[in-house]
DNA sequence: TAAAATTCATTCGTGTACAAATGAATATGA
DNA sequence: TCATATTCATTTGTACACGAATGAATTTTA
């Protein structure tokens, strides 16, 4: 039987935001971004550092392109990589085949910073999954993956 | 013994960003947020609805304590406070005691816009949870607590 | 092939998120 | 009590995040 709206105003004394999934993910993901970007020593920011280890993989792409694979629109990707470009880690041009693309490859620069930073990219995941056990770990990110 | 830089720059080609914590931690809170969105009827963010909620709660309080309860930063939290209150859900008054805080608390709107919604946000977490099992649901719930 | 649909990149507007700095008010301690 | 420290709220600047709109280029399909 379908609860009435009448039924879930009168559950309304019960709810809390704070034992909420919504509520723990955007903290857990504050507190993530908080370590990585202590732990990363060029001032990325992790979004930034997806779209570099992304595009090292894939290389050459479209800009569209790496924001599908880092799960960002299109207006986010471009901003991230604008800045990437402007750092001089990220080289821009035009595509040959299809007029509309821009073609996106890494530099010198590029790969240099994400060869440097690596190492602090795997304390940073090491810090934010340090309260759990190795058990824990494993079977966190296999639900978490699961609600993604 | 500790790892070299060298060791590090070696062990860069296993390296995948995709199957870091933060990665997922990211898209599931922007795969929780647009369901979220999607289920709410009156515009309200994840973190309007946050701060609305724990009003509720804790009212009359200051903005700074507010924002304490709901991990939101000082900036941040008045951003959100302004919102809610141009539209009507939060009335602000200077504290008699202190004179350096302003006292928060709901109108008769903001608690309306409450428990008209307080359906559709737990509709929300239902949604966000719905690819896990019962079990699974409180074991991540527990697991994604310790990493907050 | 011509029209319709799709894709790519860009731009605008709104809303978090946080570091850092500021000034006013209150609390603390010597 | 008076100087120091803390807290509160605000402001500035930078960086995601996404909906929506635009125009150019390409693909699909009728």
């Amino acid at each position: 039987m379908q609860k009435s709206r009448e039924d879930r105003q009168a559950a309304a004394p019960d709810y809390h935001v704070d034992r909420q999934v919504g509520f723990f993910l955007r903290q857990a993901n504050q507190r993530h971004v908080a370590i990585f970007t202590n732990a990363i020593g060029d001032k990325l920011t992790t979004t930034q550092w997806s779209a570099l280890s992304k595009l090292k993989e894939i290389q050459p792409c479209s800009q569209n392109q790496l924001g599908r694979e880092t799960a960002m629109d299109v207006a986010t990707i471009k901003g991230v990589v604008d800045r990437l470009v402007k750092r001089g880690f990220v080289a821009t041009a035009p595509d040959r085949n299809d007029g509309r693309r821009v073609v996106l490859s890494l530099t010198e620069e590029g790969l240099a910073v994400i060869a440097a930073n690596v190492g602090a990219a795997l304390v940073a995941t090491e810090g934010t999954l340090a309260p759990l056990t190795s058990g824990e770990r494993m079977m966190f990110l296999e639900l978490l993956q699961k609600i993604c």
